[in-house]
DNA sequence: ATACTTAGTTTGATTAATCAAAGTATATTG
DNA sequence: CAATATACTTTGATTAATCAAACTAAGTAT
């Protein structure tokens, strides 16, 4: 049985993966992404590499194998069920549940687990509009343009938000955007790295590059 | 934060204090419940006690402080929360709870925990018919007859099973003994070592004092 | 190219939890 | 009461996960 550190690692790296459209994945994402120091991850990583859950290439970066992947996208699906659990059963905010799922994703079994899929209808995405991998590992491929890359004028649909930080998901509800919505987009000068746009008829508003590269989108 | 270590061991002392009805608990039950070695279990109860969760008698056994019976209480209410939602809202079987919620009640925050005692209802009982301790770490006083005590001819009903054994709960479900039920000693001869009863208007069957002592009754 | 910066690796130490096996009280029993 | 058995404690070792700090390779800039 691997421990939820294994659990952990390997979720991290995948993520990273789907994020970066690249199975290739640099040390320092890992790292970071756990908190740890760069010692820790690089003494973990070979651990991993031993047993069998991903290839380490020194000093360039790591990659789950088929086994690593396997694994990593059943914590996926785990995390993202539970997040859905939390908001549609319990009534949870979506700000909040990020920290829950990532506690209770190791402790949940496998049987619980599809009785939870059941019961919650057997869900496509999570309450932040992430796809949820199928219990075979199988995952719908998420939108690749953000509302960075949208141009002036156009109307588009939020796919998803790519954050679980609680206080961007907090500022996100305020402002209505959530996967589904429509949104405007009313001007978008490059060089003053803003946006801004309109949601229904609410009072148009303007977003840095940070925060609308978390937003993506489909026309 | 206590580990999920000090938790078991917390609530493992209050459930054979509860069970025993004596606050001081011998090392063996601590060892013997925790499946550790008793060595180990020594080293545990020290360090325990270093961190005021409980008061050590060398040789005589522990005894929890008032820290160390909420902490265990709070455990104890968890695990049959999450032992009634398996059951009520998942509809695992009674038999496949116990190692379920043994996992799940350590990942679980006390505000998931408020909202799934609010979804459930706020129960007073788990499905093995034990009292839910309340948010305050207030128990009902559980029954302290069991089978074995009960005179030939008397009728009774079921309050709880005091065993998280798959295998006995299958039989027990079977033979339908669980909280609630009322049933009938036909026979109760002590030198036999057995108990001959009737539930409903099914077959007769008996048991021995070991399964006896297991189902508390009340009058 | 030489110096500097950044990313990644090594080393040595620490903490929590555990076991096996040896040792020591206490209780039981002839 | 002495011998034995039972219950408990001590000791020494192990494993997983982590950090800080020293080190090294690779890339960037002057």
């Amino acid at each position: 049985m691997p421990t939820s550190t294994v659990e952990n690692y390997l979720k991290q790296i995948l993520v990273v993966s789907l994020e970066t459209n690249c199975p290739e994945v640099p040390m320092g994402k890992v790292a970071q992404g756990l908190c740890v120091t760069s010692g820790t991850a690089t003494t973990m990583i070979k651990n991993l590499a031993g047993n069998g859950w991903l290839n380490y290439y020194p000093r360039r970066g790591v990659r789950l194998t088929r086994k690593g992947k396997k694994l990593a996208m059943n914590m996926l699906r785990r995390h993202r069920l539970l997040e859905t659990f939390l908001v549609e059963t319990l009534g949870l905010d979506w700000s909040e549940i990020h920290q829950e799922a990532e506690e209770l994703e190791h402790a949940i079994s496998e049987k619980v687990l599809e009785k939870l899929d059941e019961f919650l209808g057997r869900p496509r995405q999570d309450p932040h509009g992430h796809p949820i991998p199928t219990r075979g590992g199988v995952i719908r491929r998420t939108s690749t343009q953000s509302l960075v890359s949208c141009k002036e004028g156009s109307k588009v649909i939020i796919d998803s938000i790519v954050d679980q930080e609680s206080d961007f998901l907090k500022f996100a509800r305020t402002k209505q955007l959530f996967p589904g919505q429509e949104v405007r987009i009313l001007n978008h000068e490059k060089q003053a790295d803003a946006i801004t746009l309109q949601v229904g008829r609410e009072a148009p508003f303007s977003l840095g590059s940070r925060s609308s590269e978390k937003i993506l989108v489909q026309a």
